[in-house]
DNA sequence: TACCAGGAGAGCG
DNA sequence: CGCTCTCATGGT
C-alpha cells in the first residue's frame, strides 16, 4: 500500500450502500481499531464519552459510535444515505496491519505499538483541525477540548440530536470566527492566541490562505502554507498536515515527542530540534506520522516520561 | 505552591 | 544563528 493510496482513497466498507436507504445508523467492520485510545489521543478535542458512547460533531452532524468487538457502530440525528464521509473521518478502510508493519523494529516501537496498538489516524476538517491546534499552544489537551467547546458552544451553529440528548453545535466556520471580537474570543479561554484564531480566521475568508488547495500540494509547500498563518510553525502546521490531509511525512514534534526521541533514540546528549527532525524523516518509514502518534500516545500515557 | 502544558515569535548577543 | 523571554490560563 502506497502513501498517496492511503491518502486519498475512500473506504468501501460502508455497509449502507448497498441499500441507498436512508437510515440514522450503520456499522463498520473493523479490526485493529481502538476507538477510545484514537478518540483521546490529542488529535482531536471534541468527542465525549457518556454512557459507554462516544459522541460528537462532523461537520453539520451529531454522531454517536459506539465500540462493540470487531465493529464500530454509529448513529447520527438525521436520516444518511451515504456514509463515506464518516469512514473518512474514521478511516475505517486503512489496513492498521499494513501501516504498523512499516513502522521500524526498534526497542521504542515495539514497545509503543505494544502498548497502543488499534490507535489511527483520523482525517479530520481542515479549519478545525488549524484552529483547535492554533489553541494548543502550551495548553493540555484537557483545555484544549475546554476552548474548542466554548468556541463551538458561543459560535457555532445548533445541530439536530436526538430527543434527550443535550445541544450540540459545529464548529464555528471561519466567516463567523472573523466576525467575532477579539474580547469574545478570549472569553472562551484561549487567552494569546486569540488574535492569532481571528487572523487564521481572516486569511482563509479573504482567499490568502486556501485550504482546499493544499490537499494535492507538496508537503513542504503545503506547510509552508500553514506557516504563514500567525501562531502556526512548524509543529502546528505538521499536526494539521497529518491529521487533516493525511500527509504521512509530516512528524510533528512537541514536547512529549521530543522527550520520547531523546529518551529512547539519543540517551544523555541534547540534541537539536532540526537534527532531531532529520531523524525522523530518515528512520520511521513511509508512515512516519502515524509512528509519530504511537510515541506520542506511549509517551505521554504509558512511560510517562520525565522532563 | 511551583511547575508545566501537543508553541510561536520577537529580541538579544 | 542559537538562546531566552513573553504571551494567558488552568491542571496536577
Amino acid at each position: 500500500m502506497t502513501v498517496s493510496s492511503t491518502r486519498s482513497r475512500y473506504s468501501n466498507v460502508a455497509a449502507s450502500d448497498e441499500t441507498s436507504r436512508a437510515a440514522r445508523g450503520t456499522i463498520f467492520p473493523v479490526h485493529d481499531y481502538d476507538l477510545a485510545t484514537t478518540l483521546t489521543s490529542g488529535q482531536v478535542f471534541r468527542w465525549e464519552l457518556r454512557d459507554r458512547c462516544w459522541e460528537g460533531v462532523i461537520g453539520q452532524r451529531w454522531v454517536r459510535l459506539r465500540a462493540d468487538g470487531a465493529a464500530i457502530i454509529a448513529e447520527t440525528a438525521d436520516p444518511v444515505t451515504d456514509w463515506r464521509w464518516l469512514a473518512d473521518y474514521l478511516q475505517v478502510g486503512i489496513s492498521l496491519g499494513g501501516v504498523l508493519a512499516t513502522f521500524p523494529g526498534d526497542e521504542p516501537m515495539c514497545a509503543a505499538v505494544a502498548a497502543c496498538r488499534g490507535l489511527r489516524l483520523l482525517r479530520q476538517d481542515p479549519w478545525e483541525c488549524l484552529a483547535s491546534f492554533i489553541f494548543s499552544s502550551t495548553k493540555q489537551i484537557v483545555q484544549i477540548r475546554q476552548i474548542v467547546a466554548l468556541l463551538c458552544e458561543r459560535f457555532g451553529k445548533p445541530v439536530a440530536v436526538p430527543d434527550g440528548c443535550r445541544p450540540a453545535f459545529a464548529f464555528p466556520a471561519p466567516q463567523r470566527v472573523a466576525a467575532a471580537d477579539e474580547s469574545e474570543l478570549r472569553a472562551c479561554k484561549m487567552g494569546f492566541r486569540a488574535p492569532n484564531l481571528r487572523a487564521a480566521a481572516r486569511k482563509i475568508v479573504d482567499g490568502e490562505v486556501d485550504l482546499g488547495r493544499l490537499a494535492t500540494a507538496p508537503t513542504g509547500a503545503a506547510r509552508d502554507e500553514l506557516m504563514r498563518v500567525p501562531g502556526v510553525g512548524r509543529k502546528i502546521a505538521d499536526c494539521v498536515l497529518l491529521f487533516a490531509y493525511g500527509f504521512q511525512d509530516a512528524f510533528p514534534v512537541d514536547v512529549w515527542v521530543m522527550k520520547a526521541l531523546q529518551h529512547f533514540y539519543f540517551p544523555r546528549r541534547r540534541v537539536a530540534l532540526q537534527r532531531l527532525q532529520k531523524f525522523t524523516a530518515s528512520h520511521f518509514g513511509p508512515y512516519a506520522g502515524y509512528a509519530q502518534q504511537y510515541l506520542f500516545h506511549y509517551a505521554r500515557v504509558h512511560a510517562k516520561l520525565k522532563v
